[in-house]
DNA sequence: CGGCTCTGTGCTAACGTTAGCATTGCTGTT
DNA sequence: AACAGCAATGCTAACGTTAGCACAGAGCCG
């Protein structure tokens, strides 16, 4: 690898110079500078930025932690991060965690010795304790799961309001037994959702049996599957049903287009997501829109702020997204169920 | 941050017996080792890979250089590299292009300035000068599309293989009028997709007319719907379709829905890809599948080899994976036209 | 013509880590 | 007793870059 002194030496110059006609500081004539121009063009010189940070410069580099990036979910977030910090000189290190802290923690050790800027996360259910000090020692940033004992900063979207809207929407049309499908409640994210679902259930003065939950890995398609069988054909087979991840709505929507069973006629859903196909499955899915692309554009920005303004504005910060509802065919009346005028 | 050196003060050492106690050093006693690492862990001390890098320790960062992480072509690759990486403690520096020449070389830049280990990218369709520079002097991998000043490693699909292979489909179910909607020829991937496309045609004996092709940028969902909306407004729509693009294809199946076009009676389709969704699109989408993940292991596989062993085998490679035809039912003979048996 | 400023450049130290060589006490051998 | 050998540790330099200070020469003023 070609180093200053090697320009320096060409040129029969010191390697103050040449760092400096680099940094094109005023002090040097222009004359050297397009010397040293020319001569670490020529000699393809490219800045060590690992001497840089040794004398103080910070990393350019900043964490991204999540779960799965073939979860569109996170793909756009990544690909928003990435637009966004790429124009400010950032680049981006991915770290996948598939929601297992010790995997989790390996990609934290590593991010911190290779001193990134700041790290943008996802955390698992319980990080470990390491996980968390290593993150307190850094600027971080939490991304949809909100854990308490990490910094508070945080973006996220309102999964409590999201999913009891959902619900409401199921409920206003007559339903009386509704199955849930989402992750577990040891995620925050999984705990608010299924409280959105259930809430909602006991704001339409519905008995708690009315609702039938079944909690697993929120990134399984497979699960996602294997869960909607199990449902359909137990004792008390709900009329509608909603879902509380992305991966698992794929995972349903691929198992009754598969089983031929009839949407809505003879069951009702709810998406989580707004995923390409969502649009065109059997009726077209209702589903929970989330302002993804937004919230991600938003992270970007507040990490590039704290990373790069003097005053370290490390006050504690919340943006809660909304999502909307996006009304398609999934939705109906149950067949043989309630009309939706329960006024009774 | 916590050094070698505030251990060192703290236990009333020196740094060179911190650093080998941490190293394992076979020199130092248990007890000091034992000592070091209950001190180091206490202080919360993490190494500066940054100060190993100027000793010569090599990076353990991997570059991938890819259009767009939103497309599941490449958030499959981008996974399956993390998680064989992560596995040899190797970690992932994401890049996306935008297939922007620009942006490729400002990512390179950088990376090269942060001395990654070395470049897995998908290149533009002519990389910058400087771009090929900078990556001759990195161990690369080129996935997908192959440029020819790069190095001779590649690992990629036999795209014109697939693409032959899907118009040949069509036209044994008598298909005379095909269209083609794909990537522009100064792509490897697009100039080989395209002529996979007319092979096919010219081997069927069919004149140069039969088919119709529209080229555009193959990352666009948008421009997909454009397009095929063009195709079946014109003079001579055709009546079977041939996608040589993911995105396009998600384009097109949105726009063919929303339009009410009827598959396989008005227009027969073959997709590119096989994304969730493509099965239970219509009437299921024929189409070409590619063993992406297959791919990416190999790809992460070579990588990791080229880095963690000594002799450099930097002769040439090349991966061809062969695509698949899924046949699903988006695809049946024209309605009015010639039947399979054109033997006259 | 001595001393001042100004311009352009060089010298040196420092960042955190590690490898080579030096040093200090021991123990065991002749 | 002298010395070799060994275990455990310390000292120093080096990696590439940059910032602070030093310095040489030129031009200018009194």
């Amino acid at each position: 690898m070609i180093t200053t002194k090697d320009i320096a030496e060409r040129l029969g110059i010191s390697v103050s110079t040449v760092g400096r006609a680099l940094a094109d500081d005023p002090r040097i004539s222009e004359e050297t500078k397009f010397r040293v121009r020319q001569a670490a063009s020529e000699m393809g010189y490219v800045g060590n930025r690992a001497a840089r940070m040794m004398r103080g410069a910070s990393s350019n580099v900043v964490g991204l932690v999540i779960p799965d990036i073939r979860n569109s979910f996170y793909s756009t977030i990544a690909h928003e991060l990435s637009k966004n910090m790429e124009a400010q000189g950032f680049q981006l290190m991915l770290s996948e965690t598939d929601d297992d802290r010790a995997v989790e923690l390996r990609h934290l050790r590593e991010l911190s010795a290779n001193r990134v800027a700041g790290v943008i996360i996802v955390p698992t259910a319980r990080p470990h304790t390491e996980s968390v000090k290593l993150l307190r020692a850094l600027p971080h940033l939490q991304l949809l799961r909100k854990h308490p004992s990490l910094g508070s900063q945080w973006f996220g979207v309102d999964d409590h309001e999201a999913l009891r809207q959902a619900t409401a929407h199921l409920v206003a049309q007559g339903h009386t037994r509704l199955g849930y499908l989402g992750g577990p409640v040891e995620l925050p994210t999984g705990a608010e959702r299924l409280k959105g679902f259930q809430d909602a259930l006991r704001e339409a003065g519905l008995p708690d049996e009315a609702g039938h939950a079944e909690l697993g890995p929120p990134s399984s398609v497979e699960y996602g599957r294997e869960a909607v069988r199990r449902l359909l054909d137990g004792p008390r087979a709900p009329t509608a049903l909603v879902l509380g991840s992305v991966q698992l709505t794929l995972g349903v929507l691929e198992e009754l287009s598969q089983e031929g069973v009839k949407v809505p006629e003879e069951l009702s859903v709810v998406g989580f997501g707004d995923e390409p196909g969502f649009s065109w499955w059997g009726p077209g899915l209702t589903t929970i829109g989330l302002p993804i692309q937004e919230m991600a554009t938003g992270c970007a920005l507040w990490m590039m702020r704290r990373l790069t303004q003097k005053p370290s504005n490390d006050g504690p910060y919340t943006s809660v997204s909304p999502g909307s509802l996006v009304v398609r065919g999934s939705t109906a009346a149950p067949s043989g169920g309630t009309s939706p005028d329960r006024s009774g």
